[in-house]
DNA sequence: ATAAATCCTCCTCCACGGGGAGAGTCAAGG
DNA sequence: CCTTGACTCTCCCCGTGGAGGAGGATTTAT
């Protein structure tokens, strides 16, 4: 056997040091390094004094094999399991379930960035949709059809002394709030349910009753700053979000007053949170 | 102005403590104390003594906006520079891109895992396939067609005389390869190229030629051990995943010589490394 | 012999908090 | 008035997959 053609290579294996075994795979000598700390890949040789590492051929595959599931977005700690002995397949069928699962989310974001960017066009208004869960509370709720949205400030303070006639005490936090039931939106003869949140049930009067209102796992919600004549705009923005994001509305949209006439001077600051009850499509 | 019913909102401000208000908006405690920290949120009021955060009304709008934007996939960091000032619409646009080239990549990655899944099904072979560069190169070449590829064991020891002769210096690291020059596989009568790796050239001979074979960027290479019978195999799971993820061949495929007979007693042992040239299409 | 390249260990840093320790505070019931 | 349980505080460590750099030792090339 004629070996002059092959260098050093001859009976012996061929060390590498890290630099050149870095270079020859196009990893980085950090990330060897670091392989080497979590022992998913430690050099066929450590000198003892000098530290220096040393790689040979055997070390190849597995790299290789480190690198290729890297690339296809497994974690070290996974890679790892499978050199233990876990079956490569399981973990490829859960990778690929992952990666669609982070497809699909990614997707989701997109069109979410996708649908601002199309609405800043039309207009200034920021709102921004997030999705909250709201609790169960009992109201003391007023259901009753007004000719428009005007006639809601006079009939609140008669709704305010009766609640305090029948001895309610509010919830803390406060929740206040419009459930509109007319599946449209309205100008005029607007069904409407005014709630606000109290500790405990009382006896239902005429203008009154009591009941549970159930928990809402998802509501998407936008806050909207302002006088309440910006309220189309802000439904406007959950409507599309809603659309855009995969979901569906399945209950009535609330109108939730946090800041209004009765805390804040100037109408710029009233603070109103529209909150649609929805759940996830497919 | 009937205040009543608006408990002890009134005309000064409601104070929610950091559990109510990560409750009412759906984020954690940590995170709100995280977003404190950073600056990104602060609460109203701290108390002196003991450091409660209060917050209220104020501060709901900029939570969610930080909700939203952190459910697009923004960074804390990019949250705050749309609070600084900087157009949302820029960071808007410029996250579009970002998550369209996620997309692009995890839906590449599944591809990838989905063709791992499907060879297991054919037979047990495990290659990893893994992108790499082939460094420039000085060679002392050979070329001539072959009526097999058992001829090839013949040739080489000749070879290696011949390049002793010429006071040929091998490379280090050591790399040693053919190349094939048929466009396709064949039994018979094959192009091939060997060549060996040198320090520099030397005067050509009649068996011997002397070249600078470039730098190739990308090559799609995965490392067979064992027996050369089984080298289909290892272009085939190549072959593949060239097509899988979107590459293309731009050159003859080398065969990298680089545990075998010279080293290694047990064929079981040989290691050789496939290795095609490839450019990214589109 | 000396300079340049390469190698070593050890440290900090990134994003986004989670988990928990140890201690101080608040509201309600007895 | 005291206790109890729920709440809150700060502080520290943890994870991903290394990158970047300091400071020092070793190897290689001139």
């Amino acid at each position: 056997m004629n070996e002059t053609y092959h260098c050093e290579r001859k009976e012996n294996t061929v060390y590498y040091k890290i630099g050149l075994f870095s270079k020859m795979n196009r990893v980085t000598i950090k990330a060897l390094r670091h392989y080497d700390e979590i022992g998913l890949l430690a050099p066929a040789f450590i000198e003892k004094f000098t530290g220096y590492r040393y790689y040979t051929s055997e070390q190849l595959p597995i790299l290789h094999q480190i690198l290729a599931l890297r690339e296809m977005g497994f974690t070290l700690d996974e890679i790892k399991q499978v050199q233990g002995g876990i079956p490569e397949r399981n973990l490829l069928q859960q990778k690929k379930l992952e990666l669609m699962h982070k497809i699909a989310e990614d997707t989701m974001r997109l069109s979410q960035v996708e649908s601002y960017l199309a609405k800043n066009d039309g207009d200034t208004g920021e709102y921004h949709v997030i999705l909250k869960e709201l609790p169960q509370v009992i109201v003391a709720s007023m259901r009753t059809i007004v000719p428009g949205y005007d006639s809601l400030f006079h009939i609140l303070p008669p709704m305010g002394a009766e609640m305090e006639r029948l001895g309610c005490v509010c919830a803390v936090p406060e929740y206040c709030f419009n459930i509109y039931h007319d599946g449209e939106y309205r100008e005029t003869d607007v069904d409407v349910e005014i709630c606000e949140a109290v500790t405990e049930k009382k006896v239902d009067s005429d203008m009154l009753t009591f009941k549970v209102i159930d928990r809402v796992e998802n509501a998407a919600c936008a806050l909207h700053k302002g006088s309440y004549m910006g309220f189309p705009r802000a439904y406007n923005a959950v409507l599309k979000w809603v659309e855009n994001n995969g979901y569906e509305i399945i209950d009535n949209p609330r109108e939730s007053y946090i800041d209004g006439v009765w805390n804040k001077d100037s109408e710029a600051d009233w603070l109103t949170e529209i909150q649609f009850p929805v759940k996830k499509l497919s």
